[in-house]
DNA sequence: AAATTTCTGCAATTCGGTTGCAAAAGCCCT
DNA sequence: AGGGCTTTTGCAACCGAATTGCAGAAATTT
């Protein structure tokens, strides 16, 4: 966290576990109903910096929530900002598909490439079987 | 239109012109401006339908507004639901990289894929050069 | 053309995200 | 440890985009 210039307070510390919990690309919403008792315009400012100091990386899968998980640089796999994910229409829920790295496509001519998000839809397993 | 269960109304018809101008994806505000005298409300519910019965397909793009555009079963490529886009973050434009169907990869187990958005982020020619 | 259904405009609401401000907490210096 | 400065936090309010309820207009059916 200090690595990347996050000053680490109480709150933000909390914050971080609550993400670890999850496990799996969040909701503002999500990680606020997660412990109740932190504002939520707190938990905003924290996601929005930890996305500026690249701890986290954030996405729009579909669902109409803008969705963070961890960058990949921290750990669960590969090493850049390229994300497979699968949501469910249904629960709303984001998967990461992990370890596969999304292939090359070309842009359009002159267009510079920041990122690359591979965004799956449809109904997951447990959604399906009900 | 009527082959998908569409009733064409006079609005419909003419909403659908709008959006052939476009000729890229386009946000519901983008098409309300476009033709001042039709209800926001009136082409958002048109939208909805439309892309219900499969005439077009939506996503988000992290501009924080959904684009529309025409399905790929409608014609100008592929024939599946499938769609490679680069969005602008500076001008929030969104842009078709037109032929290439995205690639497959794996889904979660047990998920149903209905649909796949492989979606570039990053800044366009034109406000490069500015 | 009367009855029924669908569509449209308007106004109001929801919902997620975001900001201004004052109090609280943290940091640094002596 | 105490005082002064900076950063962080909670609260309340705001914002933009999407969405809905309702009543009148238009289209369809009989």
């Amino acid at each position: 966290m200090r690595g990347h210039g996050v000053r680490p307070t109480a709150l933000r510390l909390l914050i971080v576990k609550g993400i670890e919990d999850f496990g799996a690309p969040f909701s503002l919403d999500e990680l606020y109903r997660h412990f109740a008792t932190i504002d939520r315009s707190t938990i905003f400012r924290a996601l929005t910096l930890f996305e500026e100091k690249n701890l986290l990386h954030s996405f729009e899968d579909g669902s109409g929530k803008r969705k963070y998980c961890f960058s990949q640089a921290h750990g669960h796999h590969g090493g850049s900002t390229h994300h497979i994910h699968a949501t469910c229409r249904v629960c709303g829920r984001t998967f990461c598909v992990a370890p596969q790295s999304p292939p090359v496509v070309d842009a359009p001519d002159g267009f510079c490439v920041e990122n690359v998000d591979f965004i799956i839809t449809g109904v997951c397993s447990s959604c399906l079987n009900r």
